[in-house]
DNA sequence: GGTAGTAGCCTAGCCCTCTTAGGCAAGCGA
DNA sequence: TCGCTTGCCTAAGAGGGCTAGGCTACTACC
């Protein structure tokens, strides 16, 4: 009986390509193991539960991410490098949506502060020095580029924008002028 | 044997209520038929499967959702207006966050089209009225400015801010300040 | 007020998923 | 070569989704 060689880094490699495919809520351990000609039970051998799988995915998605982000700002600053990284945000996650679905999920705080979403927040402040932002403002204005970012794609997806026959590239390209302008402007009361 | 009086209605509503309790996806057929005292087959006679009961969730909270919007939104106009709806979007999205989440899934075209999403929709452009901007300008800041409060709900609740102390409530306030600053000037190309 | 008929519920039963417990065998180190 | 660990297996139970087919209580109509 050969052995199918299964190790947790190939489990998490199909299941993310599984999520990307069929949706997260589908990446099934059952799915998983059949994918490996191997018994749904045997998966236990190398992942504690279902949830560890998802967190995993999570975590892979997480560091995928943060290197397509940190290739795209490399040289750049103020406009450019936000556009460079929104871009490579958006993009990701249309090429990837299982995983950047999976990105959703709770992480307990040790897990998520070892992840490589801590990377991400450092580079999203990188993005700030152009644009001479000093605490707290900078805490909220990075808060409020995470969201427009996520909210867009999210809603993106989801089919939130569909009523409207305008172009979501257009009004994406929009949305960052206008990001660009309130951060060029950080409103100080 | 006394019928348990099982409709549709008070299935969703027991529904809505389980998902804030233990979140969308635990809201299953078969924990909805033991509230009811009843056996899960029975709930097929009112419900087509477990998908359309999802979907009935999204819808009441969607309604419910526009009526919150609406009853904030009276006689408010510009900046008055804005946070009123966003603080009205926000709250509910804490106070009901099974139901929030519920609104997320995928409707198809029809369901959509026929849901409070389109109530929702024309009290976003009604804000914007105060702000003057004509197509399509108007059509991007309306989805900007849902990208950024259905972003930062999100990531407000799966503990996407929590890596700094900063309190989410100002950074809120200061998004909708933001928002306002860039609404009052859309930066026009 | 009897009698259809239908609405509302039930049982039985199938398939799928998750997960645990315990067994066997392949291949490595001594 | 002999173990011992590693990697897979079977067996089995608990849930959940869903279908088919049956029984009963209420309704409406004659």
């Amino acid at each position: 009986m050969a052995r199918a060689g299964v190790t947790v880094e190939r489990l998490t490699l199909a299941a993310a390509e599984l999520a990307d495919e069929v949706g997260v809520e589908n990446v099934t351990v059952a799915a998983l193991a059949r994918q490996f000609g191997v018994k749904d039970a045997s998966l236990y051998f190398h992942l504690k539960n279902a949830h560890e799988l998802r967190v995993r995915i999570a975590l892979l998605a997480l560091a995928e991410l943060a290197d397509r982000v940190a290739a795209a700002l490399a040289g750049r600053a103020g406009k450019d490098a936000l556009v460079a990284f929104a871009n490579a945000y958006r993009d990701y996650a249309r090429e990837h949506p299982g995983r950047y679905a999976a990105m959703q999920i709770d992480l307990d705080p040790e897990t998520a502060a070892a992840s490589a979403g801590v990377r991400h927040a450092e580079m999203t402040r990188a993005i700030l020095r152009g644009y001479r932002l000093s605490e707290p403002d900078q805490t909220d204005a990075v808060r409020m580029m995470h969201s427009t970012f996520h909210g867009f794609v999210s809603l993106e997806k989801t089919g939130g924008f569909r009523h409207t026959p305008r172009p979501t590239d257009d009004s994406w390209s929009r949305a960052l002028d206008a990001l660009d302008a309130v951060l060029t402007n950080w409103p100080s009361r």
